[in-house]
DNA sequence: TCTGTCAATCAGTATCACTGACGATTTTAC
DNA sequence: GTAAAATCGTCAGTGATACTGATTGACAGA
């Protein structure tokens, strides 16, 4: 299992580090592209990352140009982490689909419905434990 | 997979943890049960484990009494790092168990059906870049 | 015998997540 | 309406850990 991650985080590496970013960078670019802007916190309990360490990610994404903060006016003690234009063109245009090929090169041993497959069992793993604690 | 993997990990971490050892600790006495003695080199490379970071490890196992140090008497740059009897006794009786039941619990929300496939599916992943590099 | 390679070791370094405290803001309780 | 508690982002310091580079002893080939 460590094994196959080990080698997961290797090729998602390799896949992003053309564009300057690390893992934590692409997987915060992705979901505020998917769910929009928002604050740092949730962005780190929702992937597993520290609130300290989401300081620093988005201080290096904010440095490339890739995302602002803006003070939420509903409760302006979050901020809501937003894409710049630049950062939109770049997740939608460069990132997907290099992530794509990433999931690719990741998943070549397997044939098409062994990767639906594989995917699937992978998420009921991580999600069953959401529901049934 | 990253957080898949997270799960397995503190699975493991939690039920190696009354017996005071850490999951790297785990890998090695098995895999000195499993294939015999061997040099800190060939554990640290079958497990992607770092050649200086191998020697604290047999460090702390050694302290524990669970294995020993012998010199290879066919190449005596190389240790041989075997299993004591308290070490032998200790996986078999205590460690084995102990990894099967955070096995089942880690694939539980799997039948056994899948539980076959995925870790089928698994060892393919890891062992595809075995053979084509 | 000399040169190059490999095993184990160790000191130092780098990385990185995390702890604990802080000011600013919001929410809750009275 | 105000005081107390909670939340967000921040930062300095800490700790755990893996790795780098160099060293020593041992083997291997010319």
């Amino acid at each position: 299992m460590t094994k196959a991650n080990d080698l997961f985080v290797e090729i998602l590496e390799s896949a992003v580090e053309p564009f300057g970013l690390r893992s934590k960078d692409f997987i915060v670019l992705t979901a505020i592209d998917a769910l929009g802007p928002q604050s740092q916190q949730d962005l780190a309990r929702t992937h597993g990352i520290d609130r300290t360490t989401m300081v620093s990610v988005v201080d290096g994404l904010e440095r490339l140009g890739l995302v602002q903060r803006a003070r939420n006016p509903d409760d302006r003690r979050k901020y809501a982490i937003g894409l710049t234009p630049k950062g939109q063109t770049l997740v939608r245009h460069n990132l997907s689909p290099a992530i794509l090929e990433a999931l690719d090169t990741f998943l070549s041993p397997f044939t098409p419905d062994e990767r639906a497959l594989f995917t699937s069992l992978l998420w009921r793993l991580v999600h069953a434990r959401d529901t049934t604690p």
